[in-house]
DNA sequence: TCAGGGTCTGACCGATCGGTCAGGCATGCT
DNA sequence: AGCATGCCTGACCGATCGGTCAGACCCTGA
């Protein structure tokens, strides 16, 4: 019987999640959390050193993983790296898609906190990856519509199961990405030609 | 010589316009505007009734063209709906990407606003359109992708001259798009094979 | 010269924001 | 009983928000 603590602070943070999917980080006030979970506002402040502090504990688990892909994707290039990136992002937008719709459009600005400093590098190197590492306008146009538009469209899609949605973008980022070694504007280095 | 009228009010749109792409239309206040400018803020307002009707005249051109993108989509199906809308959205994004870049994550609180009410409904059939009105799931999350992710990314693309990058989005977009008479859950209506 | 209208401004307003602080109220240990 | 600790709160703070208003300034036309 452990139900019998309130655990407010778990309740603030879920409060929270709802909220800023819905309204967004700054369209969020602390005084809107502490309605939803029937506490005041000082209570919040409380248990959380800050409103920053709040949403940093929020995508902690989120940006975890975000963090290990950007380790899968060292050292890897061309299509390797676009199907790594592709795969685990798809993957990582699907889980976190909550999470991941809180940033709704307020990246700039967030990113801005030093809580996130580092995550603009990690979504820069990402980009790349999806692109194949390909200098091409086309290449990285094409990662960066996908990247956005992932970030962008998955919380739309609550009432679609994980896997389903999970294979649909899979499908729909292999068909966007520009292939890399199809079309090479250089010759291969040494031997990534196979097949 | 009609350059000695100072157009406080254009001015004050021009300002308006680079500091909603960068900090967003609620992230920008009218001091921000009225300090870049380089007059009060009560000017500001003396311009335009308030902040919305400002952001409105901002908007009003792209919003244009969005409804006679609009008017082109009655009544096409299949995958005629997909390349006008793909072609349609695409040049707009391209030529209005500033604008909506304004946009950005802003959306759904912007559109309650009773200037945009009807936005959300016109975007929903484009985006319904650029499925094929097919109502798979696939294409469905394909479109949604695809017309958040072109949203969010011209914005970030200002070096990009227009015509290379409305021929990389639209490659993108031809590629993305989830054919909808190759793959048919039932047989194509009429004469749609070609080729 | 004076009146009137367009343009602009400083001062101000109420509301709301994130955040602080002293203190109340249980609970449990000594 | 006395005390410390954890949890919570109302009251309050300075800053900033969008917006209002009376009046100053300038130009023009009578």
């Amino acid at each position: 019987m452990v139900r019998a603590v309130p655990d407010t602070h778990g309740e603030i943070l879920a409060a929270a999640a709802r909220q800023f999917t819905v309204t967004g980080y700054r369209g969020t006030s602390l005084q809107d959390i502490a309605r939803e979970v029937g506490c005041s506002k000082a209570t919040v402040l409380y248990h959380f050193a800050n409103k920053e502090a709040l949403l940093a504990e929020l995508m902690a688990p989120a940006i975890d993983v975000l963090r290990s892909l950007d380790d899968q994707l060292n050292g890897l290039t061309g299509a390797a790296a676009q199907e790594v990136a592709a795969a685990g992002f798809v993957d990582l937008a699907v889980r976190f898609r909550r999470e991941i719709a809180v940033l709704r459009g307020e990246f700039p600005e967030l990113l801005c906190q030093p809580a996130f400093a580092h995550i603009q590098q990690i979504s820069d190197r990402l980009r790349d990856a999806l692109a194949g590492h390909s200098d091409r306008p086309g290449a990285r146009i094409a990662a960066l519509v996908l990247l956005a538009g992932i970030s962008e469209a998955c919380g739309e899609f609550a009432d679609i199961p994980d896997d389903e949605l999970r294979t649909a973008l899979l499908t729909l980022a292999r068909r966007a990405v520009e292939p890399v070694d199809a079309t090479p504007p250089h010759p291969p280095t040494t031997e990534d030609k196979d097949s």
